[in-house]
DNA sequence: GTCAATGTAGCACGACCGTTCGTGCTGCCA
DNA sequence: TGGCAGCACGAACGGTCGTGCTACATTGAC
């Protein structure tokens, strides 16, 4: 992940990986609301009050921070939505929970923009390039993630033996991606709810209790 | 749609009309790439072999060719996806109809960066203004009609009385994105033919004849 | 305590951004 | 057919883009 060329023995000093560590956080954000694209260094610069220059000298290239804006992101995707899903009980309800912990994700508004992978994959899609394949990996890896819940789920027969681990990781990756769109696009946490019970409905598990002892508001 | 300020009586000429039409078509493809902030009047002048100016005088500003650009999108997308689906028989049919030309859409590659509106959804998301609510507009009338779609096999009794036009519409919304991002990101075809199962399987008809008749390669 | 390495700032660059201006050319209507 | 509005052009505006360079401040290791 965070190779750097032997070459050069750069050894960063402390504070000098906090800054770096301050200004992925608000790379990240920022992406999710300009895209990973019109992301400038100058915009970036002073929403963290530091000059361009200072910015620079811990990216030698615009590519460079978009590749560490990714792993960043994708650093916080995994502490809100997959580790949360890991800590429930493998089976039918990791794929609820996977499920859930995203929604949660969009309604605690952790990044201003929505999902960060969601633009990002619709963004770089059609720009060839590094960037664009490390978007691939996360998405692809994530959707991975997705079916070997459903696995589980059909190897523990928590589901109909006609499912289809594929098919199945497809649909609820469909109605994550329906979820962020709506969410972003008419800023309405009712598109959340109707989220959580399209995919309870689908999995054929009870409704969950959605005003009972959640703190998102 | 196309209203004018009354204020000023702008009489278009015929070939201005035509190239106004020539700009927004190279616009709409541009967009699917570049993404709708992203399309610069120096490049779509560019690639029309038009100077900027000359462009210029067509739209007076980048957010009315933005307007005008999401409208012609609209108009492709009623013929390529909305009106093939109309001319399929109400219910069940138009349903598999209107996910089949939207699948058959993506893969005639009309747009070179996938589906217009899936993009501008997310990158205008976070960008309020008419632009915004002219895409969010357009999207929300799309899963309308799948959900008018969705209500007429039920009341046709071609779906099991449980399900929810509502919820039917959102997931099949879910499905179309999923195929879009999918496709964008990884360029493959066989992500369409998946797409296509799983609408089938989710809505219980028959698995369709993939590789008979169709011309799409 | 010294000193080299690292972090940050200021400045400047060429390119491109959206936009405006002045100026011809030309299709259309009177 | 004459006149005029629409069309297209080149040039230029002030800004911002990503990217370098140099100079100074700060730091950590010896």
């Amino acid at each position: 992940m965070d190779d750097e060329a032997p070459g050069l023995p750069r050894r960063p000093r402390a504070d000098g990986q906090r800054t770096r560590q301050l200004i992925l956080r608000e790379a990240v954000s920022l992406a999710t609301v300009d895209g990973l694209e019109g992301l400038s260094i100058g915009n970036l610069a002073k929403a963290l009050g530091i000059s361009k220059s200072g910015l620079y000298a811990h990216f030698g290239s615009k590519q460079e921070l978009q590749l560490a804006t990714v792993d960043e992101a994708g650093r916080i995707f995994q502490a809100e939505v997959v580790e949360p899903a890991l800590a429930a009980p493998a089976g039918l309800a990791q794929l609820v929970a996977v499920c859930d912990a995203f929604f949660d994700h969009l309604q605690r508004r952790t990044l201003p923009g929505g999902c960060f992978f969601a633009g990002a994959a619709l963004e770089m899609g059609t720009r060839p390039g590094p960037v664009k394949e490390r978007v691939a990996g996360f998405q692809g890896a994530f959707v991975g993630l997705i079916r070997q819940f459903a696995a589980a789920a059909l190897r523990q027969q928590q589901l109909p033996a006609a499912e289809d681990p594929d098919f199945l990781a497809f649909e609820l990756n469909g109605i994550i991606l329906a979820a962020d769109t709506n969410f972003v696009l008419h800023d309405d946490t009712g598109v959340l709810d109707l989220a959580r019970q399209v995919v309870r409905r689908r999995l054929g598990v009870a409704p969950a209790q959605l005003d009972a002892g959640d703190d998102l508001r």
